[in-house]
DNA sequence: AATGAATGAGGATTCATTCAT
DNA sequence: GATGAATGAATCCTCATTCAT
């Protein structure tokens, strides 16, 4: 009934100010747990390494899969943005898809959960994810393309190069997701990830 | 003269024979466990449905990832035999492995985890069973098929296609399967489990 | 001449008045809730309810038991008020006590408590308030009255009827109630609250 | 994903033969703790004071009201037994009852509770108690007894003497059940607990 | 004086693993 | 060999309380 330290110092409490910066500490925070443990480190864990107590973490996101998605809309954001910038092609989204494939394979996981006890609407915000990825690429997606033939067909290649990256390091998964590309006789350029400006 | 009561009264005589009968419905009860619940499922749902104590999980795997790889080895024992059997050919031996892939998603994690924590000779298991179908597969592999080019991309291939592999049902499972290697540009056959004879 | 704007674009100027509302909103409030959830809510409901900042709450009330004895306490100023209006007589007094005593169960346990952690003077504010309502109670209390034979008679009675007061609905409650009443050999007047005029 | 203790000494583990030693062992406890620190107790408590892990307390109890009804259900056997012993009246019965109103203040709060939060059947097997008490009382009930009149009477009394029954010390809390009984005009016997023999 | 975010201890709950029978 | 109860660490999650704004 007495929690709190009963007269010892408190750690902080840089008010309301804190909460937009905690919730991007945690976002990268969970990125990283996420990319070195799993999707099923302990939220303590994402917690600790924002920086916050785990109290802040429930108040952003209600459960695990919350923080997934967090993670997973930053990289469809950076995605949109490649997609959005000046001289945009097919191949350079392409590039900034595949380094987000190759940094949390963690997530393809989160794709495939049909929420087997998620009885959130978590199914929901991960397809429309999917769906503004689509609308990303369609947008730079030449007439005669070999993945426009089919309306299906663009997202199912995407999910076959997610499949297809595994290993321990980045640069395996990487030269592993070119081969796949390559595979689907596809073009695409430089992987990296989508910096502001350039 | 009276005989030993033919099957009431006799809690179990037989011993030796049991041992293989328990791991088998050990390893049956994983695979439908695994693919209800997701590859975290509790061990003990595992024993309960397997009609068997916890204990004897142990007794014949050390951890969760061995029930798994032995849910594994089975799959890769019936595409073994789908290559072995008179009359096979590529296509026929695709069809089975991609029957597998559908039937078993959660294991794509396994063989994403690079352990994660596993400080067994799990990852070295995993690759032996990878081998093992790559074995399987080139048997029938034509000298100028597309996926005989370059060395790794079989397996790579595979992989593809089992990150296209989502959806609840698998009906939606087999379907993208499909679309996948038709992207591949690869013929697959009936996709169906190898029974026994024919 | 600009007059200042009449009620919009004026944040909150009123500053003492607002105290004594928000006092008001956090007691309706905690009746509320304390009805809804038991005498365990959360404290963060009260304060959400009562459309006020978690601060606030603690700014009135330094504890969940001090929230607790004030909506006890309006109770018993709304039975004093009973006993003081004109025409008051036992019946109907005690028909304003049994309103609240079908009205907010989880009170009982209030009394119950005999501070098992709590280490304030709650038991002994308790205590008056318990005081406060035999005196309203015996200022109608006729000499040869069933319970004014024994000096504790009385408070036991409202502690039994309290006790009989149980189900999910208040018709029910008040049901029991007067069965309880009646076998005590009581009359009791209508069940309702206190209305301010009559 | 490696709890126990790596390589220490284990406490102990008698077996199966503990199971049924150790549930009597947590429902002895929990009468302790419940009623020394109410219902809201942590249920670790119980568990520490029964000399078994918390997984124990789970395995044998679903949640913190079936350890509750596991303990009432005790006392409603005493009180059938009681009822059921040579030379039983409706006296003695009775105060082997309010022996038990008088040890266990708490669970007062259990057949208040409707099931705020409790989606269980809990509430049924409350009920089903609280009727088994009735049956056990009915069986001395003579034919003219100022209880017999009206079928709700007998068990309105008895949440009756249950709400008079308060204050820190047993014997305050006998002597109001006493007068509370006194009240109903109801003789009672000697307020002990129902023990084995005579 | 009000707000509401943050803290973080505490309690609930699960489940891998052991081991007496 | 099999059983399944017991252990208890680890994780989840809640909420009382503080305090910057």
């Amino acid at each position: 009934m007495l929690h709190p330290l009963p007269d010892e110092r408190r750690p902080a409490n840089e008010g309301p100010r804190a909460a937009a910066r905690n919730r991007a500490a945690l976002i990268a925070a969970a990125r990283e747990v996420f990319a070195e443990s799993g999707l099923k480190a302990p939220l303590s864990a994402i917690a600790r390494r924002a920086g916050v107590g785990q109290g802040v973490l429930y108040r952003h996101f209600p459960d695990r899969t919350a923080v997934a998605l967090a993670v997973l809309e930053e990289n469809v954001r950076q995605i949109e943005q490649a997609a959005g910038a000046d001289g945009a092609d097919i191949a350079g989204v392409l590039g900034v898809l595949t380094w987000h494939q190759t940094e949390s394979t963690a997530f393809v996981g989160v794709l495939h959960a049909d929420g087997a006890g998620s009885h959130s609407d978590a199914p929901a915000y991960a397809r429309a994810l999917s769906q503004r990825v689509e609308r990303a690429l369609r947008r730079h997606l030449p007439e005669g393309h070999r993945l426009a033939a089919r309306p299906g067909d663009l997202m199912i290649a995407v999910g076959m190069v997610s499949g297809a990256v595994t290993g321990p390091t980045r640069e395996q998964r990487e030269r592993r997701a070119l081969a796949a590309w390559r595979l689907l006789g596809v073009e695409v350029g430089p992987v990296r990830p989508f910096e502001g400006g350039a």
